[in-house]
DNA sequence: TTTCATGTAACTTCAATTATTACATAAAAC
DNA sequence: GTTTTATGTAATAATTGAAGTTACATGAAA
């Protein structure tokens, strides 16, 4: 598919496209080609294509909306907040990145193989 | 302690205390007074005060950066996608939430008070 | 050599939070 | 009672980060 196409899927723009399809590409998990037929491909195995690796290859994008104000207050206070708040941060994180490491490309397919059966068989309007 | 001073420790604006703290008030954990000798006292026993309330007066912010782009979309894979994230967060936030609400704002004073002692006994810049 | 598609830098928009201004209200000090 | 001090709150401005857009270079096939 082009980032064209991709683009009008996701109601976005090619230039987001590529950009974000750009390190999916340094990953190796697709390759792209210019041109005639150009666009993009997958490269990778869905199957061995986690959450998880995603998260990672996107550059990690902060997981909490809330965060510390300051990482390293001189205010007593505030550093017993935060020392606080990391230790609930980072339990909640370790779960979500576990669920992740768990879910494969593979898996969301299946799922959506299944959506597209059950649209079929009349629910066409799910 | 009056509005100007809180916003002075944490280096912000008095009207922006003034807001969050009406939360507070609301919610019976503080009184204000205006005029002469007036400012913000606290009115909760601290042992009784958890995170997990603190967050629900504050009005539950969004725990996560991350979200889906729709709620309710059309797209299959979308949909796929979603039902992923969405098992996978809720799990998340539980684990989160739980944290939080083992947590008292009483706890927090102890591990402030243990710092301030710490401080004290050699640790002048820790 | 024309067309189509990606690659990428630079810039603009947008949305949401935070900060600020302005003014009303209330309580104590003088 | 009038001045000072403080909160209450609406309205506006500034800031920030993500997303969108433009512009132009590069490369491959028709």
């Amino acid at each position: 598919m082009t980032s064209e196409e991709l683009a009008a899927c996701m109601n976005t723009h090619p230039v987001v496209v590529r950009r974000t399809m750009g390190l999916l590409r340094e990953a190796g998990l697709v390759r792209s080609a210019r041109g005639h037929a150009g666009g993009w491909r997958i490269s990778a195995d869905l199957g061995k294509v986690t959450l998880r690796q995603l998260h990672a290859i996107l550059g990690e994008p902060a997981i909490f909306a809330i965060g510390n104000r300051n990482e390293t207050p001189d205010c007593l206070v505030e550093q017993a907040v935060n020392a606080a708040l990391d230790d609930a941060f980072t339990r909640a994180e370790a779960v979500l990145l576990e669920r992740f490491a768990d879910i494969t490309l593979a898996d969301l397919a299946a799922d959506f193989a299944r959506r597209m059966a059950a649209r079929r068989e009349g629910h066409p309007h799910a």
